[in-house]
RNA sequence: GGGCGCGUGGCCUAGCCAGGAUAUGGCGGCAGCCUCCUAAGCUGCAGGUCGCGGGUUCGAAUCCCGCCGCGCCCGCCA
């Protein structure tokens, strides 16, 4: 047994690569498609190289070959040659290395540090905002499970204009205090609202803003303290909705504590540095790099700091002990990225930062926006799923307290899958009906498949055997398949940084063991035949969860 | 105007990175399935010029070039 944990795939993979390689051929085998064995070596190359008909070709190298125990057939199918596992030692290996906990294990990896949301601490999580909280959530599960050490920030843009903005609204303004729940978030916006637009009209506001934001970077005792104690409560807010769609941060880190080593950083930059009307700016084409814009401003005119020159700061404290550093951002942050990164690399080359780019989710009349009400807060979202998935619960006999807490894992799985469904740099348009969908392609469908097989183990007592030479109906060897396909997704989804692939895995893993359901009775079944299914039943269910657990969605046991 | 991304049946979506054998699947529509392990399920039917035009190749949804449409960015905002 490797150290690495179990890829069952990779082994059959690699077994078909060395029967080739005894006959002399050296290239590497392709999935099949469905209906054409499981492996398949195309013989197109080989037919340029010799200058003859590939499928001869195909059908003089198969002749050669011998399957052992792991392929029952190989054969030439016109220019490709199929190879088709052994049913048998699918079943014990892909059982063994499940049941056995080692298809989870993967080799230990290095500390990444994970940032996402970074949400301005103005107002409530929208949805137009809630790709950024999932996906990062779960690329983060994702990179665990890789074996990763994952450090997730959040980094709270509290130096900036717009928080400067929410707290001359506090000061300055009175407001009907009416929100729900005393939940800062939504209590506190009206103020960031109500100040925006006078900013807007009124230059004297704007001005009062200014010298707001001066006197929070000189350090001023008091206006640090309200605002600590202000946006310390927005963030409590914005903390008890992530964690309600089960998002865990393990730090907030504070801008404003970057400011000194941010002015120290720009000395260190003062080869790029270019001075314009009493204002700083770096000029990258100094560095050679190709983009459309070279100017990144690190001071205002003022003195004050900008959002560019702090977030160096804030990526090389990020960089120290970090294989490598990922970044959750919208794509409006394209082209920040790009300079941020050519300036770190600058002073630090060894700071390895990649980016992990999603589109926005937009209203169908449009872009969201808190000012215009074009919006839809995150926390309505989960309230009216929990609603109706009481709804879908009403006619069936569970008790309040069981029902409650069923709707609210559908409630959190179904908005969650909704977002991971979709390729990160894919738009979405935002449905109510699609965000919460309870059927097809969906949370509630995935997690069905992860009940019912709850269902039988509860139902049947399992003795913990298995003949693997019984698992031959096709669903079954399907199933198994998928199933040896785990360790392959969770290294695809961890080295594209797209949690993705992994939500998709889960879809076709519920899709044929829905089939299986259909077709495989497991406990009207008897004898060793009943024991082997329950041990694919019970092998399912363990990758399922495991898959669930690393999507953040609930694996509930009935539903 | 320039840069980046996206464009697949009425709607949504897979496949594109590493080009191959009949282009995934869902929603909606129509027609069926609960004396049988949970019907949030299953089966069948209808529906596609893979944005358009070239090119590379034995072979292109996939790679290259051009064009069109949409989004994002091009701030002494973040």
């Amino acid at each position: 047994m490797q150290c690495a944990g179990m890829d069952v795939l990779r082994i059959f993979r690699e077994e078909a690569n060395r029967i080739l390689r005894d006959v002399g051929v050296n290239l590497g085998v392709e999935y099949a498609k469905e209906g054409f064995g499981d492996f398949t070596l195309p013989c197109f190359p080989l037919a340029r190289e010799m200058k003859k008909n590939p499928a001869i070709i195909a059908r003089e190298i198969a002749e050669k070959l011998e399957g052992g125990e792991y392929y029952h057939r190989i054969e030439a199918v016109g220019p490709y040659i199929n190879f088709h596992i052994s049913p048998k030692k699918l079943a014990s290996l892909t059982l063994d290395a499940v049941l056995s906990g080692e298809i989870f294990r993967f080799e230990p990896k290095g500390k990444v540090v994970l940032e996402h949301t970074s949400a301005n601490p103005t107002g409530p999580l929208h949805v137009g905002r809630a790709r950024n909280p999932i996906i990062g959530d779960t690329m983060a599960r994702i990179l665990r499970e890789y074996g990763h050490e994952v450090e997730v920030q959040y980094y709270v843009n509290d130096a900036g204009l717009q928080v400067a903005t929410l707290l001359w609204g506090i000061k300055n303004l009175s407001r009907d205090s009416r929100y729900r729940d005393g939940k800062c978030d939504h209590l506190l916006v009206e103020y960031y609202q109500a100040a925006s637009r006078l900013a807007e009209e009124r230059e004297e506001v704007m001005e009062g803003i200014r010298e707001l934001m001066r006197r929070y970077e000189a350090g001023d005792e008091e206006l640090r303290e309200f605002a600590r104690e202000k946006i310390g409560c927005m963030l409590d807010g914005i903390r008890e909705t992530l964690e309600r769609i089960g998002v865990h941060v393990d730090r907030f880190v504070w801008e404003s504590e970057f400011i000194p080593i941010a002015r120290e950083i720009a000395e260190r930059l003062s080869d790029l540095v270019e001075e314009e009307d009493g204002a700083y700016y770096v000029d990258l084409s100094k560095l050679g790099v190709n983009m459309q814009k070279t100017k990144f401003y690190l001071y205002r005119r003022d003195g004050t700091t900008l959002y560019f020159l702090r977030d160096i700061a804030y990526h090389i404290a990020k960089g120290k002990g970090a294989s490598y550093l990922v970044d959750v951002l919208g794509e409006d942050h394209k082209l920040h990225f790009q300079a941020l990164r050519a300036v770190v690399n600058h002073l630090h080359p060894d700071i390895d930062m990649r980016p992990l780019f999603y589109s926005f989710v937009r209203l169908p009349e449009g872009k969201m926006s808190t000012r215009k009400g074009l919006v839809v807060y995150l926390d309505d979202l989960l309230e009216e799923g929990y609603a109706r998935a009481l709804e879908v619960l009403r006619d069936r006999n569970y008790s309040e307290e069981e029902a409650n807490s069923i709707a609210e894992g559908v409630a959190i799985s179904s908005i969650r899958y909704s977002i991971l469904n979709v390729q990160e740099e894919k738009p979405i348009t935002f449905r109510w009906e699609r965000a919460l969908s309870f059927e097809g392609e969906s949370a509630p469908f995935i997690i069905y498949t992860y009940a019912r097989a709850s269902s039988i183990m509860r139902k049947g007592s399992w003795g913990g055997s298995y003949s693997p030479d019984l698992l031959v109906h096709p669903q079954e060897i399907r199933l198994l398949k998928l199933m040896a396909r785990y360790h392959e997704v969770i290294r695809n989804s961890a080295e594209r940084l797209s949690p993705y692939f992994l939500a998709r895995y889960a879809y076709d893993l519920a899709m044929q063991f829905n089939q299986f359901y259909r077709d495989c009775p497991v406990l009207s079944s008897s004898g060793e035949l009943r024991e082997s299914r329950m041990a694919l039943v019970e092998a399912f269910r363990t990758v399922m969860r495991r898959v669930l657990e690393n999507l953040g969605l609930v694996p509930l046991e009935k539903m």
